[in-house]
DNA sequence: ATGGAAACGAAAATAATTTACATTTCGGAG
DNA sequence: CTCCGAAATGTAAATTATTTTCGTTTCCAT
């Protein structure tokens, strides 16, 4: 059973977004209306979205039969589960619509980058390196910059608080002389979201030439994924403006979290008492009860 | 026009559970159909509905605008929003996962994290916080305890960049002496998660005490939503799984960035020359192109 | 019991959706 | 350049779903 896609697909809009090229003319326009106003489509019924969309309704039948559906409502349907946030059409610039579609255009962005980073998942790779994590004797997340700092201080984050022995460097000396100290159940998680960044490629390498099993997060067939022993894999196209931040963090951090949740699921005893341990200095130390996530 | 319920409700069920004792007793069969094959609903035509709730489909319509819906198919709409939602917190938990499933919930979470995240959006308060925050002479970000120090360290991060002058502590004492070293066309951002670390409360209490401007990201209502000069709200229901992090960090991401682009576009030129500034440091210590994020 | 209101369903009317088929469009081979 | 065939799209008919209308039943209060 492969079982790919279809099986479990209820975000119909993120299927769309990887069918958008096999699209023809008008298929490609029902689609813009999607994105831009999905709202209108779960509210509408199939002639009024082929009358905005300006194709026939069969036209809008057949497009719904290629994302998988069966039927419009069935389409419908999983339309109204997505939990999308489409952006509305372009209105008179008033200063609040600026800010309505900044937000809208954010949302979506990370909406997407956690959809693709979902969809090119590797199962196998994630339990290897799950697997490394939970035997590991010390583990370094090396990032650099601001995003990859954030993604490793991340990583540490998750992980102490599994009972792991977790240490962290932005600093490319440090991560240098941190990869060549480092013996063989270490493990060393390095992230850089354009692959590129050469010390840490290097840091990678010492730790290679010490048989010290590396993961890169970062973009396939890049210099830092060459270096490493495993990696798993984040390829999003940023975007041009300058202006925008990088939706990518928000699949690292997605990605992050799913390591963490299977090393915990590994270190199932220990892990719950480290946890236990953490939580109750953190009640004691707080005013109130103690069902706030650990550690705000 | 009473319009009690109908107005913005989506959650269909709850809508249901307080009309309960106003039903006849076909309705309640219906309901009680409902309540216990959700799917099954939503993904059935009237007809089958009504026959499998023996019942006929003009007393489904009925009990639908009964329920504030204009027909059959606006009540499944609502239905598939809640159901979804719904679905997403009542998974199981992730003991017995496999590594699909457990990345298929955490991204679910993510993205249900952005999409109330964004349902909630404050448009004036957005706009009024980054006014503050692009004339602000200083801006200190406090948030302690790994999650709510990320944001903190990602508030610097995103603004920094616009050339605005950014310090972040994770530290209550440094907190406490920061705020009361503020002045007026300073801002402090504070985030909390619970909204009861109630040192970053005195912190800002201090700040007001000042008369500085303060921004709280956190639960509406809380402590240090109370002493803040004005609150961008996170409320999302935490999961009770002590392995699963918590999905809130999206939510406060996607908003520090929507506030940062607005922030950027109200500096635009001066914005504009400091990322080319930095840009300009990057690629000159980069070995290639100038097309990665800014600062990996 | 019995009048009357509410609940309900049958059947007709309406509306939505899909199917079947005709027309158009477009790329490529001759 | 034109003609063929495949793909795309639309029109109209057929089907199906939904709602309305109206008559019957139920059940409560008199």
């Amino acid at each position: 059973m492969p079982a790919t896609v279809s099986e479990r697909q209820v975000d119909i809009l993120a299927a769309l977004q990887s069918e958008m090229e096999n699209l023809s003319r008008s298929e490609v326009r029902i689609a813009e209306l999607l994105f831009a106003d999905t709202e209108f489509a779960v509210n509408s019924s199939i002639i009024e979205l082929a009358a905005r969309a300006e194709v026939s309704p069969p036209t809008v039948t057949r497009f719904c039969r290629r994302l998988g559906c069966a039927s419009y409502s069935e389409f419908k349907v999983k339309l109204a589960q997505t939990t999308y946030v489409g952006s509305r059409y372009l209105q008179p610039d008033s200063r609040d619509m600026g800010t309505a579609e900044i937000a809208e255009n954010i949302v979506n962005r990370a909406q997407t980058a956690l959809y693709q980073m979902h969809q090119a998942l590797d199962l196998a790779a994630l339990d290897k390196v799950a697997d490394r994590l939970s035997q590991a004797d010390m583990i370094y997340a090396f990032g650099s910059g601001g995003n990859s700092s954030m993604i490793a201080d991340e990583i540490q984050n998750r992980l102490f608080r599994l009972g792991l022995r977790v240490t962290t460097s932005a600093d490319h000396e440090m991560q240098l002389m941190m990869a060549a100290s480092a013996k063989s159940p270490d493990v060393i998680i390095a992230s850089s979201i354009s692959g590129r960044n050469m010390p840490l490629v290097k840091a990678l390498e010492a730790a290679s030439d010490y048989k010290v099993f590396s993961v890169a997060l970062t973009r396939t067939g890049s210099p830092l994924s060459q270096a490493a022993s495993i990696t798993l894999p984040i390829d999003l196209p940023e975007g041009v403006n300058i202006y925008k931040p990088t939706a990518a963090r928000f699949a690292y951090l997605a990605l992050i979290d799913i390591v963490a949740t299977m090393v915990a699921l590994r270190l199932k005893d220990s892990a719950t008492e480290t946890l236990r341990r953490i939580k109750h200095q953190m009640v004691t130390h707080r005013d109130e009860d103690d069902k706030d996530a650990l550690g705000d």
